[in-house]
DNA sequence: GTCAAATAGTTGCTTTAACAACTGATTTTA
DNA sequence: TAAAATCAGTTGTTAAAGCAACTATTTGAC
């Protein structure tokens, strides 16, 4: 027995998500990716640090809602690269310290502007309260959806 | 120097949208991946083809936006298994014409439903003006986004 | 009509994500 | 305080995505 209306693929609200997230999410990482050869992890781990410095990598884990092996092989990277710092935390020796380098800083302080900038201009033709709208129902669908 | 107003990962659209997409296409892949093991891809070349029957793999990539290698080993998949069936267009050999299977259709017909319920649920709470605006804001961005 | 360009689809290769298993450090509990 | 459980972080492995190179067919220019 078929069914009667086939979920038309293009109206389908995950797929329309997902297809926008790729889409923004696409775009800044040719930003970072082009001129600093920075993966989309790498780059929100440097957001972050930038907010929170010294903090763990498990911190870094709860905050990105990055998988930790990720984490783990993008600090990695970052240290080689020396735009990340990290130190053993002496009071529980299973923790690491991590902050960005005068590098990492200078990276950051260099393509964050430019993100900032595609977002602004992303959301330039909305109006305020459209744009509240957008995040308040972000933010029930989110609640909803992380909701076990 | 260094910026003044650390922009909150938290608040940064582009994150918000990728975390979003992530819980919704998480949670709705975990059905199919769980009862069917069909992957994403699978799934989406599955439903354009309940919707469109009779197409090429190039049509497919057009209508999910998927990449044609990525196409192109979901169908080897998808007609291992029969799920979908193929001919080649006799009138362009190059062509290939895809429709899902009797079994396809039956997966179809069993996931397709849990998948609305699922968007039906998730969308229970926002009122139909509240899903009208959200859905006109996504095309904008998504206009937005996409203009090269 | 022939050759060059374009198109549909496949395959190879590299990078990356996700999961589990592991190491070493700390906390709990009895 | 010794054993067990937990926790932070790393590493191994598998599977998938993205890109480019390739084959086969068709189209277009001349």
């Amino acid at each position: 027995m078929r069914h009667r209306k086939p979920l038309r693929l293009e109206s389908f609200l995950p797929y329309r998500l997902s297809l926008l997230s790729n889409a923004i999410s696409g775009a800044i990482a040719a930003v970072y990716g082009d001129k600093f050869a920075i993966s989309m992890p790498e780059w929100r781990i440097m957001m972050i640090l930038a907010e929170y410095p010294d903090i763990s990598a498990d911190e870094v884990c709860r905050r990105t809602k990055i998988e930790k092996s990720v984490v783990s092989r993008a600090v990695a990277r970052l240290l080689s690269r020396h735009l990340v710092n990290r130190d053993v935390d002496e009071e529980d020796r299973r923790r690491s310290i991590l902050r960005l380098s005068g590098t990492g800083l200078s990276v950051y302080d260099e393509v964050m502007p430019i993100a900032r900038n595609y977002e602004a201009e992303l959301l330039a033709d909305l109006t305020a309260e459209e744009l509240e709208a957008f995040n308040a129902t972000i933010d029930k669908l989110m609640a909803k959806a992380t909701r076990t």
